[in-house]
DNA sequence: CGACTTATGTGACAACGTCACCGAACGGCG
DNA sequence: CGCCGTTCGGTGACGTTGTCACATAAGTCG
């Protein structure tokens, strides 16, 4: 199977070494809910995300949680791994959100290209920047944006096309770094402007006008 | 100038690379304020910090302001640079906050030496790694932490020896991401524990077991 | 049907951020 | 020196968010 096309920045690479790539890499599937990474089991190659979703959290010492940044198949296409080649005492774990398909690059294959391709190099360092960037982009929403606003973004980022998200209030905080009662007290908020419908463990959006504009007006 | 062990990684580069990048690089020497990289001014080789303080921070679009990282000679001894070689739209800029010293690599040469030595890429990586997961930290910090335990960690870290941190109240809230009047608030209160006394743009630090203190019992 | 477990609701309160001011301290400069 | 503009710090009122201690409701499984 031919996916070097699938992956935005690979398809630079000279011919030869994208057969290389091929050959020596495998397809691996994993299925939702499994442990990618995580304190105590590093990842031992570079993957790279066809299809599905991987979440990548962190666990505070008192037990709290927050979603870092997800990496999802086709359009980021970003390695979840290689950050963690060389970090050992990491205290996040990324876990696979759907069923997942993605490609396994051996170590040596890797350091390979990393040596012999400079086209390589730009896609891994490219990858790296891109993580800090946004990382930047997550701080500066935690520090100053208002809680209604990235709840709001936050619940249209996780919609898939069915306008309805499964997800208990717990879930949602963790996404945002708050409270369960925060959630629970926006979404009746929410709810009372008509832009959701709330039920036990999901949320119906209906009026994604609503919830975009609660952005814009920040 | 042999420069090479003061930067903890590097002197495990064969000798022949060594004296190549001894050759190759030049070093550089800016002034407090100078601005390193910015918003429009991308950097183009990349920096090892050997002697004074590197500032990062982020301004966003309403004209707020954080402190993402700071880079300082010998004991991290950190790239800056290299995170930018490749991803162009960052709002972050970096400033030397102290007279600095530093070397500068020509990109070419790091090409070569990214390709060259197994080494300098395992210095590399791990550079970008250590990075990443400071990000992860101060997100869980700005996210979980209270305030005035965040306050009185930056007071200790700003230290330089003297106990004497000069800082306005506005800088040290742009440290935090938080507003100046919290600032004004907290070290009132350190004031009358007497762990600080506070001048026009300075505070003195006198107990600092209590501000260490603050930290351990949360 | 209970007995548990998990999800959600709620009110009181504490912590933090925002706003609209104020006056004090500083830095020229005539 | 006194005047004036600027920066810095102080303050009270108030809105938002986080915390705590519960209560209630909805699923689950025997």
């Amino acid at each position: 199977m031919n996916w070097i096309e699938q992956i935005s920045g690979l398809s630079e690479l000279p011919e030869e070494l994208q057969k290389r790539l091929l050959g020596q890499s495998k397809i691996v599937k994993l299925r939702e809910g499994e442990v990618i990474f995580g304190p105590g089991n590093p990842p031992e190659s570079l993957l790279l995300l066809l299809d599905g979703t991987i979440r990548v959290q962190h666990l505070s010492a008192e037990g709290r949680e927050i979603v870092l940044f997800r990496v999802s198949g086709g359009d980021s296409c970003i390695l979840t791994t290689a950050c963690l080649l060389a970090y050992e005492d990491y205290a996040a774990e990324g876990l696979a959100e759907t069923d997942i398909e993605a490609v396994a690059i051996p170590r040596a294959i890797f350091e390979e290209l990393v040596s012999t391709s400079k086209e390589f190099r730009r896609f891994m360092f490219r990858a790296y920047s891109k993580r800090i960037a946004d990382l930047f982009l997550t701080i500066e929403e935690i520090a100053f944006q208002r809680i209604d606003v990235r709840l709001a973004q936050r619940l249209l980022d996780m919609d898939r096309g069915s306008h309805v998200i499964k997800a208990t209030h717990a879930q949602l905080a963790a996404e945002l770094g708050t409270a369960r009662e925060v959630i629970t007290r926006q979404l009746r908020e929410f709810q009372r402007r008509s832009w959701v419908r709330v039920g036990r463990g999901s949320v119906e959006l209906i009026d994604l006008d609503g919830l975009k504009a609660l952005g814009e007006a920040a």
